[in-house]
DNA sequence: CGGCTTTGACCAGCGC
DNA sequence: GCGCTGGTCAAAGCCG
């Protein structure tokens, strides 16, 4: 009998430490809404100049003189285990090794379109969420798009989304001018997915909001990481009309 | 045959 | 000084 009740308060501690979670995870899906309609609000008076060093450009002047680091999350194909990022341009690998914190392999490119371009990129499968390729470029394009191919730029710090040539959607933390500043990730769908009401999805679930909490707590740089989300959502959605 | 990818080796930076 | 880790090099193999 005595197993039964400790299985009893077990489960009592856990419900309660459930519905803390929630709580948090409320308080946080309500917060990001808020700064969300903020966003669009302030997004509709000004939108070009909120949006820099975010999700879209438009003007390739902008483009070129964005920030020389940024990091893109392209979500893959199921079942797709290359570390292939389209992105407009050629790329040359030069390298792959699996990190510490990280078992999939990341892969080093350097651009292939001009002899002297000095711009690499680091690919690498995201730990959270293996849907989802990291990609981190560096430098900036000493040349623009290859013509022939009729992508839009995406050099680091321009954001554009490509259009046409993949059916995978991204979005992008800008690393600004500190290409060692850290960054978070937030998959801010959480709340309302479809996703099945099985007891290992309920863990699965708990699990992702109690890593979400920490890394808030830990993390400085919330507001980043909030904004990048709000671009994001900004990303999947029609594209606000421009002045 | 030339260009690209793969992969083991090597090097530099950093912490202990 | 040593070991660990991330980044780069370069030889070998593959493919069109």
């Amino acid at each position: 009998m005595d197993a039964v009740e400790t299985l009893r308060e077990e489960l009592e501690q856990l419900q309660k430490e459930n519905e803390a979670l929630r709580s948090m995870f409320e308080v946080m899906s309500r917060k990001y809404r808020m700064l969300h309609e903020a966003y669009l609000r302030e997004s509709n008076s000004q939108f070009p100049t909120v949006c820099r060093g975010f999700t879209r450009f438009e003007r390739p002047d902008v483009q070129l003189a964005a920030a020389s680091c940024s990091q893109v999350f392209v979500e893959t194909e199921p079942g797709d285990e290359s570390l292939i990022v389209k992105d407009g341009f050629q790329w040359r690998k030069y390298g792959q090794k699996v990190t510490k914190n990280n078992p999939s392999p990341r892969a080093y490119f350097k651009c292939a379109m001009t002899p002297g371009c000095p711009v690499k990129k680091k690919v690498q499968r995201c730990l959270e969420d293996k849907a989802f390729l990291m990609a981190t470029y560096e430098g900036q394009h000493n040349h623009d798009v290859d013509p022939t191919t009729g992508q839009s730029l995406s050099s680091p710090g321009s954001s554009a989304m490509i259009s046409g040539t993949t059916p995978t959607s991204e979005f992008r933390v800008p690393v600004l001018d500190n290409p060692f500043r850290p960054s978070i990730t937030l998959d801010l769908n959480l709340s309302g997915s479809n996703r099945e009401n099985s007891s290992t999805d309920v863990k699965y679930k708990e699990k992702r909001i109690e890593e979400y909490v920490a890394s808030l707590a830990k993390d400085p740089n919330f507001t980043v990481a909030l904004a990048a989300a709000v671009a994001r959502s900004m990303a999947e959605q029609p594209k606000p009309p421009t002045p």
